[in-house]
DNA sequence: TATGAATGAGTCTTCATTCAT
DNA sequence: AATGAATGAAGACTCATTCAT
């Protein structure tokens, strides 16, 4: 009958965030599928309507959960090597692990969003081009470069794209068993492989 | 009260390889997403309800869409190269166009198995099929290096994953259109990657 | 591509009997429940459409169909008594045997009826009254008392009412499980009933 | 773009209850053939969905509607005869009469179970009733026995059985109106049949 | 007369979005 | 800002009926 504050400032924390966080929380766990904007709402405890007073439409709370959940997930899987320091091969190893780690955990989230493009497109508006693995990877290289680790005219984008997709590839061989890999490369063969070709 | 003939037959074609066709071209053109079976019938020129005169589900006509529409751009993508003839970085140039075009084939039948696991049964030929070309790759990799064309002890293997993962992350990037990398490396880059690697 | 006589004259039997005594067995065998046009057909051997040369609709098939399974079911039960040979008991006995196990055998046919009110009154439309148990057992004890074998001023028609009505009960206590009567009382109770009545 | 308070307030009425009493109105003037959700909604003056803001099926708001129908008209059937008071015919005659209404208002239960087995399992307080009746008939006849108002060795179970198949048959000619008696006898000839019986 | 592919209105159900309170 | 009941346009699927052959 009369305006509730209830649940949305029991912590001080705003209604957006609230929405924004219990959204993450259902991409974690169950993906994007069949997430209804009722059932945000319910696992939130506020009302149906409430979302369109903080997001224009559902896709944009969806895009903004997703956003939050790589950011998080991200956040968690620990440091990325300093370009100088150990052994570029040791180095490269630590990328590949992080980024195989961050693909398999934000995987089930995007797959379902696959018939949703929407999403995506919001997802990308708000996304700033900066700070996620695959930008820190070419940037680790491109120093490397630089201080004379890797070869100067050595194609480091090339590289850097050969190893995200591998890591795509290793998601996509858990959402379809059947095209996976059936004898898959160790981390070790991968990381010789980019460094040194296969060339004579 | 209406056509009995209808659009069927105007070119000799029976409904059922028509409604294939059409939802193969939306498939083309669109993605399987927004696919609804009233749209189906409407750009076949048919009645809502002959679907279901020729397949038992929406899911069995668009496997059967997703198949024709890989087996005709197969059919399209031409020879693989011949281990020891050529230059090796050509092969290599020439099977990644091949593979970034299978998977450019495959990307919908992905899209489609976010609501519609079912789909994924009936397509099992599919993953065949791509593993078809990782297989092909693989082997062909493993006779230039018999043939002293590649560096013997030399990563092949992983190679092989690397590039079969980058067309799968090239796939993704037009599915997921603001996710992929900005400025993708040309195939030259990752050819020269693959074979001469990044160390110094 | 060409009429076809077929399955219909195979054995000399009319299209027309073919579609009543298929729809009767299926009648038989599953009620009228979920019988649609197409099964029958496919059933009978024959196309689709075949049903409308000789029915205006399939309303008018299934109750031609279910007046042919009463009529049948009803005279394989055998024979009623004769008026005024053996016992009055025995033969209440016998008629209501036979009302019981007619009721048992055509109740699965009406009950699913319940939903398509326009079979029955096609039903109605076609059946003449006659020949069918409660009519004969009216005419059984209207002979009986006008040979003096039941009181003159009985009341027969309730009597026929009551035990036509037991059969009723007895069917949907089968129907309706829990609205049966827990313990049911004899046959042979039941003619005693209808023969002396409870009055002191 | 559309009201919000709509019919379900204009008299102070809950949306749930404009519902149940639509469909209540609908199962008395015409069963529950027929009776469409959009069907319903329309009636009720509402949107097609609201149902399902209310009711977890259809099934569940026909289940509901079909109890209140029976309570409501229940609640009108009135007393009962006490056993020793007034005539034995007199009394039958209520409980006839009683009988005959409780199961008239049952009928549509009836109909509705042949496509929507579901909601049987929700209406199983009416089977409570129903047989309520039956046993409150059957106490009254061993009363009146036992008090020497009926014959002491008097089938009286035999005869409440007969009654009560004589209520439920009668419904059944309301259902299938083409199948039950042309002629139905009177509740006078009924009474008299199941007290004094047809025996000289 | 028989065929059977085509029709399309109709079924229940879901869910993003709106708006009076 | 928050509420949450109401909205109504989809969604996939069914099936009695028609009609060119």
């Amino acid at each position: 009958m009369s305006p509730r504050k209830a649940a949305a400032q029991r912590d001080g924390q705003s209604l957006h965030d609230l929405l924004v966080e219990t959204a993450q929380k259902m991409i974690a766990t169950h993906g994007t599928t069949g997430m209804t904007v009722r059932e945000i709402a319910r696992m939130a405890g506020v009302a149906d309507g409430v979302l369109y007073n903080h997001f224009s439409d559902k896709e944009e709370l969806v895009a903004r959960a997703l956003l939050e959940h790589v950011r998080t997930t991200e956040a968690e899987l620990g440091e990325l090597p300093v370009p100088g320091e150990g052994t570029v091969a040791g180095n490269l190893h630590r990328h590949l692990e992080f980024g195989l780690a961050l693909h398999k955990v934000i995987a089930p989230a995007f797959r379902s969003l696959a018939t949703q493009p929407g999403v995506l497109e919001r997802f990308g508006e708000i996304s700033e081009r900066s700070g996620y693995w695959r930008d820190r990877l070419v940037t680790y290289l491109k120093e490397e470069r630089a201080l004379g680790r890797l070869r100067q005219e050595s194609e480091v984008d090339a590289a850097a794209a050969l190893l995200v997709g591998y890591c795509h590839a290793s998601v996509m061989a858990e959402v379809f068993p059947h095209t996976g890999p059936l004898d898959p490369p160790s981390a070790d063969a991968i990381v010789e492989a980019v460094l040194h070709g296969i060339a004579p």
